[in-house]
DNA sequence: CTACTATATGCCATAATAGACATATACTAC
DNA sequence: GTAGTATATGTCTATTATGGCATATAGTAG
């Protein structure tokens, strides 16, 4: 059973149906940031929660991420984010 | 209760993580249709699935409606949506 | 090996969603 | 008024997501 690109593009879009995720994707249009940069910026979640927020946001490749050491970095994946996000910032004023 | 930015853009993420409603975005992004015209184009969906998928994105402000007649007409309320598409088919290949 | 730090995963209860089906509303024609 | 067509809404159940908490893993230092 293939999926279909509609399929797929939907669960890309469910990855970004959720605020804290959304508050990681703001944070990583800055550039590559390790989790504990993430952590830090967005104390009012908790670890595993922020954790999973960037599991998610991997597994459907709008993130990628690297490691170094202990840390892992994550940063953007696809190049559009930035634009669309701009769109809806005006949109939603 | 002000919702946040981010709580807005997710819901509008969540209206687009579902095929469906990705396949009423792919329709309305070749111009205005009328429901009937959409019903047509997704003939495998019921009726009442394709009323409640432009409910969804009606509500959050993506696509906009125009009566005539018996007839309602959908059309997109955002410009971005075009471009944004193109690059996750890109993407997706 | 132990201890420590950074990050990820598992489990669970609650809440939200999808989509099937029945039904309702709005408009037109007569 | 009735009948018919186009579209919307309500109700239900199975599935899925959310986020809290406990725990596990991976890497480093000693």
């Amino acid at each position: 059973m293939d999926k279909s690109l509609n399929d797929k593009k939907a669960e890309i879009f469910k990855a970004l149906s959720n605020p804290v995720r959304l508050d990681v994707i703001d944070l990583l249009l800055d550039g590559e940031k390790c989790v504990c940069e993430i952590q830090q910026a967005l104390k009012k979640y908790e670890q595993p929660h922020i954790s999973k927020s960037l599991a998610k946001l991997k597994s459907v490749g709008l993130i990628k991420d690297r490691k170094d050491g202990l840390n892992v970095y994550y940063s953007l994946n696809i190049c559009c984010m930035g634009e669309f996000m701009t769109c809806l910032n005006k949109i939603l004023k």
